[in-house]
DNA sequence: ATTCTTACA
DNA sequence: TGTAAGTA
């Protein structure tokens, strides 16, 4: 299939598709016409990086991850052991992430809630 | 009609 | 990531 279709059967642009290829994600083979031409199994493998990327991972460590996926039918499944260190690295970042977010939201609240006083009453 | 590459208000 | 341009 070409990437139109692949595109419609994971929901993911096309323009997403060439940027995972760019970013080493997935390989298709190209026709002689020069159009990218992808097998049935690229579907999961785009499910696959859609999930990941939503965890946070970028690219680069969804690089490394993807050819050590331990079950390849469900991304939830634990990949090589040699990962796991990075794996846990990358979930601190993510708790760093949250308390930048959570600080700035509570900075927000005051903002709001005392938004009857003046300015400088609420720095 | 589709895809390709490149570039950017 | 979307989108426009100019092709093949």
């Amino acid at each position: 299939m070409r990437i139109g279709e692949l595109s419609r059967l994971t929901g993911v642009s096309t323009r997403s598709i060439r940027y995972y290829e760019e970013q080493g994600l997935i390989v298709p083979e190209r026709q002689l016409s020069g159009y990218r031409a992808y097998d049935e199994s690229a579907v999961r493998q785009v499910h696959q990086i859609k999930v990941l990327l939503s965890a946070g991972l970028n690219t680069s460590v969804i690089a490394e991850i993807l050819p050590c996926i331990a079950d390849p039918d469900n991304v939830l499944a634990p990949p090589c052991p040699e990962l796991l260190d990075g794996l846990a690295a990358e979930r601190a970042k993510l708790s760093e992430s949250i308390d930048r977010l959570e600080a700035a939201r509570r900075i927000m609240d005051t903002l709001i809630v005392d938004s009857d006083k003046p300015f400088s009453a609420r720095l």
